[in-house]
DNA sequence: CTTGGGTCCTGTGCGC
DNA sequence: TGCGCACAGGACCCAA
């Protein structure tokens, strides 16, 4: 899936097409994603004024006038087509594919008002969509175990320290655990634990004050970096529709298995896997 | 309680 | 060129 800094971009992207605007019909072309729509899922949009998009965690989230959000989450094959109303479109920080006029996974279209349009697109269809009223949202499922934001106050290295001590499981697992911190994923964690010099491996209770204390800020960096890159690429989004959102000419580790540390320090990236997934390492530089 | 594995689904890229 | 297999950004669910 796109990660935090991913969804941060489409979140942005989103941000001016759809706020202030009426949502005029929605149009839902199959019946589930991971999960079946809410009942009347159309119905309850339609008519609808945008107020805000923000995002929590890995979560799109589109305020209604009406207090309702509409929850948007991209599972690890989503992406968003932007129609603009003078026919140019759009893939805020795109992912996976350029379909090149497949629509066959267009599963949701947004038609608002003054001729735009947004696309819902999820090959995989391990994404989801659902209805939230703003009363109900910090309690409802699922937000309600999430951690802190990482970019924000509440995620500092007490809290971590916290949060880790007495864990036995390796610290790569630990950090993809969304209540444990919000919006994570393989590649963000790979990378940050490379800059802090941190192996991948090592048990999360047993690492030191210090090197949490170093391992927050470079989580705060790695994430902070990728969304600038975002960002310039929002800039002339059209004529990189259909590129790859993810930044991965700046990964120093991930999916570089086999070749010479960024660090110089004569060692090769490992691959290693753990709970099921790929985990990229310089076995030198981190400990 | 924590931890690990299987699962949903389609597409891509590799080796043979 | 074709086929089969491994693997891919997530996260839920259940067994141990």
């Amino acid at each position: 899936m796109p990660e935090l800094p991913e969804v941060e971009t489409v979140c942005r992207g989103l941000e001016p097409i759809f706020t202030g605007r009426c949502i005029e019909r929605v149009v839902v072309r199959r019946p589930n994603l991971r999960w079946p729509f809410p009942d009347q899922f159309a119905t309850r949009l339609e008519g609808q004024i945008v107020t805000k998009v923000g995002r929590r965690a890995k979560y799109i989230l589109i305020t209604l006038g009406n207090d309702e959000i509409l929850v948007i989450h991209l599972g690890m094959s989503g992406s968003i087509l932007i129609h603009e109303p003078d026919g140019n479109s759009h893939r805020p920080a795109s992912l996976y594919y350029d379909s090149g006029g497949d629509d066959r996974h267009d599963h949701v279209v947004f038609e608002l008002e003054g001729g735009w349009s947004v696309i819902y697109n999820d090959p995989r269809r391990f994404g989801l969509m659902d209805i939230v009223s703003l009363k109900d949202f910090e309690g409802h499922r699922l937000f309600a175990k999430i951690g802190p934001e990482p970019l924000g106050n509440e995620f500092n290295p007490a809290y971590l320290s916290t949060r880790l001590n007495g864990r036995k499981g390796p610290i790569k697992s630990h950090l993809l655990d969304q209540s444990i911190v919000a919006g994570l994923g393989n590649i963000y964690v790979c990378e940050a634990l490379f800059q802090a010099g941190i192996s991948p491996q090592a048990r999360a209770g047993t690492i030191s004050g210090k090197r949490v204390e170093r391992l927050v800020p470079e989580i705060r960096a790695v994430l902070m970096a990728a969304i600038d890159a975002g960002g310039s690429s929002l800039n002339d989004y059209v004529q990189t529709d259909g590129e790859l959102g993810y930044f991965q000419h700046q990964f120093k580790v991930y999916d570089r298995e086999g070749e010479s540390c960024t660090n110089d320090c004569g060692a090769q990236i490992k691959r290693i896997v753990q709970a099921g997934r790929s985990t990229f390492y310089c076995p030198k530089c981190q400990r």
